[in-house]
DNA sequence: AAAGACTGCAACCGCCAAAAT
DNA sequence: AATTTTGGCGGTTGCAGTCTT
């Protein structure tokens, strides 16, 4: 007997999702929680498939994602990971607070990949392109429509960065217990002792880029805790703050690797690629 | 101004592994 | 131990908006 479908397709609403299904799921999950994927539809009066509803809310509805430009901080950091891991999206989305492996796959297939190759980097093996380019633009030039033949040949442009549209604030009166926020009061406050004062080790540094960046392993204890107000915006430091400090530290222990040949630190950055795939 | 081509992203699909029975 | 169910993941698709001709 081959497995059963996660649910009955007859009745059900596809497609884009309305405003009003969006208020019903939220609603459900403040109240019950995350989980019973199947039976939550039916529970929350909503006609969609169990699958299709945990879709929505993982990587749009959850109130900790971080809609919004990915900065360039980001962009080299997903470039890094996915040189260290592949199209293991929802490991490299773990590692960047707020941002989905939905979100992540997008922006690798319609910015990242692009512009990695613009550069000469097969977006794949991360290594140097023999020069192809121009050729690959002749043939796909000539593939097209040459109405005008006169025209010079269109050169690779750098691919425009997506602007991610902010959806509509939901306001959701709900706490959580993230992890991924423990790590950052934790970060915080450590930083000053350890990022700033300059003597900690390198593994410390690297662990403690794990740290910031670990992601959310045991699940969400999102809605059990009642209580505080936010918005879907999310409100994890960005930019100028911990995590920023953080990855330059990351970033000089990777330059070092390849100034100093340093085994010690290799040995490092192996532990720290081996500790994003356990 | 209109039609066709292109782009980006939300949502769907199929597969797999772990958990439950 | 075998079978079924569930949750999660990566690949793909459909469509709306934008750009080009």
């Amino acid at each position: 007997m081959g497995r059963a479908p996660c649910c009955s397709k007859v009745g059900l609403h596809r497609g884009p999702w309305t405003p009003r299904e969006d208020t019903l799921l939220s609603k459900y999950i403040q109240t019950h929680g995350e989980g019973q994927w199947r039976s939550l539809p039916k529970k929350a009066g909503l006609l969609r498939c169990g699958k299709s509803c945990r879709l929505r809310w993982m990587n749009y509805l959850r109130p900790d994602i971080k809609r919004g430009n990915i900065s360039p901080d980001e962009d080299d950091l997903i470039i890094r990971m996915h040189s260290l891991l592949g199209n293991r999206w929802s490991l490299i989305a773990g590692r960047l607070p707020g941002r989905t492996d939905n979100e992540i796959k997008n922006y690798w297939n319609t910015y990242l990949s692009k512009k990695l190759r613009n550069q000469g980097t097969d977006p794949n093996t991360h290594k140097k392109l023999p020069i192809v380019q121009d050729d690959q633009l002749k043939k796909k030039n000539k593939s097209k429509k040459q109405k005008n033949k006169s025209k010079p040949t269109k050169k690779f442009v750098e691919p425009k960065k997506p602007i991610i549209h902010l959806p509509k604030p939901i306001r959701i009166t709900a706490s959580f217990s993230l992890s991924r926020n423990h790590s950052f009061e934790l970060i915080n406050s450590s930083s000053t002792s350890t990022i700033n004062g300059g003597t900690s080790s390198s593994q410390e540094k690297l662990d403690q880029f794990q740290f910031l960046v670990d992601g959310d392993d045991q699940g969400h204890d999102f809605v059990n805790n009642i209580g505080a107000e936010f918005e879907c915006q999310s409100s994890l430091p960005t930019g100028n703050g911990t995590l920023e400090q953080l990855y330059e530290e990351y970033l000089q222990l990777l330059k070092s690797t390849t100034e100093e040949n340093n085994e010690d630190i290799d040995q490092e950055l192996a532990s720290f690629a081996e500790s994003l795939l356990n």
